[in-house]
DNA sequence: TGCCAACGCGTACACTGTTCGCATAGGGTG
DNA sequence: CACCCTATGCGAACAGTGTACGCGTTGGCA
């Protein structure tokens, strides 16, 4: 139906061959975030651009492949800002660990690929990105190598964090619930388990009594963990 | 071949059904281990117990299900240790963190699993360690609510990491390469992946000039990155 | 004009998880 | 002892998956 301009190729000569790799990963993604991971298949990807299913092995290695593009595109989203002063490297980090939680937490499905994710450190975009807050990092007064690690550390923690979080959005969206009638319907069961175990039962007693927001309590946790790196991380930097 | 006695079963009454819950798990673990994640197929499970593909759907609701028990299976791997004194988080804390981390490194394939892990926060195993963890620290002298944040937080980090550095080693395996060829393998292609970033062109220089163990980077980044975070986590500890 | 590479399609294959009905075997009850 | 009934495993079948292969078409370049 939109007859929109194919907009972008890589090389602008010859004909526009009305599939582009551009087009698939883009494609793909939208099929990801509408109805997550288990329904993207060639063929529905196929049914969606009008194609066979078999179309897009002229532009794509693999179904792996095209993940791994899908996954790089995330990347993509994240914004790094860099800071006036030059010394100050945690607002630029920050606000780039907030801007890749957001970014997963926007296409939740990713989750289950992060584990998977073979080369994906090697895609354009993550390697772009990686190479900017190093940047930032080494003007602030990190050793590149140690830049290297703060990095790293950070990156994992944000992962590590968002990922569960991610996968627990995925669920729900995958029995097309939202968050208050998932709770509504997992809360007892939970309680229910942790009977057995006296921490576990009193922490759930606790929180059901104060009634949780759970988005809030989550985003508190990230950012409690997230400053509490960064402050630690300060020890490595040589204050020249 | 073997004809060893089942050994453990829940209730000792009844005949032996051949097919047990544990037998089931132990068995696909051992295909994992040895194959990996996709090897892993309900006819291969089969074929490896000398049953039909569908004679576990007595036993079990679902491959899904069986992959969750899996996953909890790792859980109980990881050791917990108390410190005599009872002041003393760090150590405990240290040692469940990477007792997480080898068993995790242990089966590589798990890494595939944890963005997908749907109840799996209430498998037995995990909630058991959970609540041990939580009662270290809480008789350290953390409040309830501060000791499950403070593990929540220890915990995201290590599985943000360990995930990464288990792709990377079921990558490796589902390849049939062990460390030293990978990185023969990869080094070039990353090395010239990152001509076009500046840093990293020079963060990979100053790595292969250094002539890195992987490994070693590896368990020390890990517990650089810890560490940081332990120590951050004192100050969330009312020091009686 | 003729060629040739790029592209998309249809078919086919080997697999996957799972459902359903059937055979069987063994313990509990009469 | 005879019966039943439940638990268990099996075989066939189904819908759906990724992808290899060969065929037509088509558009740009010599």
């Amino acid at each position: 139906m939109q007859e929109q301009s194919p907009s972008v190729w890589t090389r602008p000569r010859k004909k526009p061959p009305a599939l582009t790799r551009e087009l698939i990963v883009a494609t793909a993604m939208r099929v990801l975030d509408a109805e997550g991971l288990e329904a993207l298949s060639m063929r529905r990807l196929g049914a969606e651009l009008g194609t066979a299913a078999t179309a897009f092995y002229r532009h794509v290695a693999s179904k792996d492949e095209l993940i791994e593009l899908v996954v790089d595109q995330i990347y993509a989203e994240i914004e790094i800002v860099e800071s006036d002063d030059p010394a100050d490297w945690r607002a630029p980090t920050l606000a780039c660990a907030h801007s890749l939680r957001a970014a997963i937490l926007r296409h939740p499905w990713s989750a289950q690929l992060f584990g998977a994710a073979g080369l994906s450190y090697l895609g354009p975009n993550t390697m772009e990105k990686t190479d900017r807050m190093i940047g930032v990092l080494e003007t602030a007064g990190f050793p590149l190598e140690a830049a290297n690690r703060a990095l790293s550390t950070v990156a994992s923690y944000v992962t590590g964090v968002t990922i569960a979080e991610a996968a627990a959005l995925s669920l729900m969206a995958r029995n097309g619930l939202n968050q208050e009638e998932w709770v509504e319907l997992m809360w007892p069961v939970a309680e229910r388990a942790a009977q057995a175990y006296p921490r576990l039962r009193r922490l759930y007693a606790a929180q059901h009594t104060a009634g949780v927001s759970v988005d809030a309590t989550r985003e508190d946790q990230f950012s409690f963990g997230l400053r509490h790196i960064l402050n630690s991380l300060e020890s490595e930097r040589t204050t020249a």
